[in-house]
DNA sequence: GTTAATTCCATTGACGCCCATAATACCCCA
DNA sequence: TGGGGTATTATGGGCGTCAATGGAATTAAC
């Protein structure tokens, strides 16, 4: 696998322990020598964004984009990295959800959660949050591609 | 971890003293050979502004920039300098704020204060006076991704 | 001698690390 | 092509270590 993709189930353990799919553990520690991971809540969605440590020198490229000292920059700096979280899998493949991120997420400590693949990134959702954007997502795109005349 | 992330909360006791993160304290103790701390005031902010001693590097390469006797650079020394200050952890990995310091975060002796990662350098901030700004920053953040397209 | 500051020690709780189990997917070979 | 065996994944629990915090003790200062 190239990309994330497909989703995924875990469990949630009571201490708010989750196995990352092993696919995406694969492709993780081909991109970064080490094995960690970035997470993050999703800006716009209650949702966890996670990546590889290239998705972070995205949002920092990102950052560098905006003059030292300019208003936006500090904005942009404060809106993301202080949220942003360098988790470590432990020798099983999990990671570990401290309570901001399952409370963003509206995730519960025993409970289950979804793997979402995209592309360079993956997200986590709450199952049946997860159920309702995806429907909603597959209409709109359906409905955008048939609107081209694209198959 | 290569940046300053994530934010912590941490417990003021009645002398002043805060453990700083430990995340934090393993970043420092390798940019420098020894684990000291460099603490100012921020300069547009009520918060603090903290770094290992690359961040009091950076300071000096702004003032360096400046010709000698260059009024601009004297005002720049005088204005930044004086207010740093060069702290040492103990044992235990606490650091001991002093009056001032403390009157410009708004932080109390006995109270809590937040550790705010931002890439070079963190910040310290009263929960109050940060959770607004988090909040405002996340706010205009957001705004300012969608404007440009890339999410 | 009293006060302040710094160093040292003790407690609590969280987190990481290890092991065990079950289920699944994969492979090899007949 | 089917079957058995093997490896890996996902999951749960227990234990030890370390971080965070509070207080005491020792030293220094006035």
């Amino acid at each position: 696998m190239e990309f994330f993709l497909s989703t995924f189930r875990n469990r949630i353990d009571a201490k708010g322990r989750v196995s990352v799919p092993a696919p995406y553990r694969a492709l993780l520690s081909r991109r970064d020598s080490e094995s960690g991971l970035i997470l993050g809540p999703d800006i716009s969605a209650p949702a966890l964004v996670a990546g590889g440590r290239d998705y972070l020198d995205g949002v920092n490229r990102r950052i560098d984009e905006l003059p030292d000292l300019h208003p936006e920059r500090e904005m942009l700096i404060d809106g993301l990295l202080p949220f942003l979280s360098e988790l470590s899998l432990d020798q099983e493949g999990r990671i570990q959800l401290g309570a901001q991120f399952l409370e963003h997420a509206g995730l519960s400590a025993p409970g289950e959660a979804v793997f979402v693949g995209r592309r360079h990134s993956f997200q986590i959702w709450e199952p049946k949050a997860w159920e309702a954007r995806a429907a909603e997502a597959r209409a709109k795109a359906a409905a955008y591609l048939r609107g081209e005349g694209r198959s």
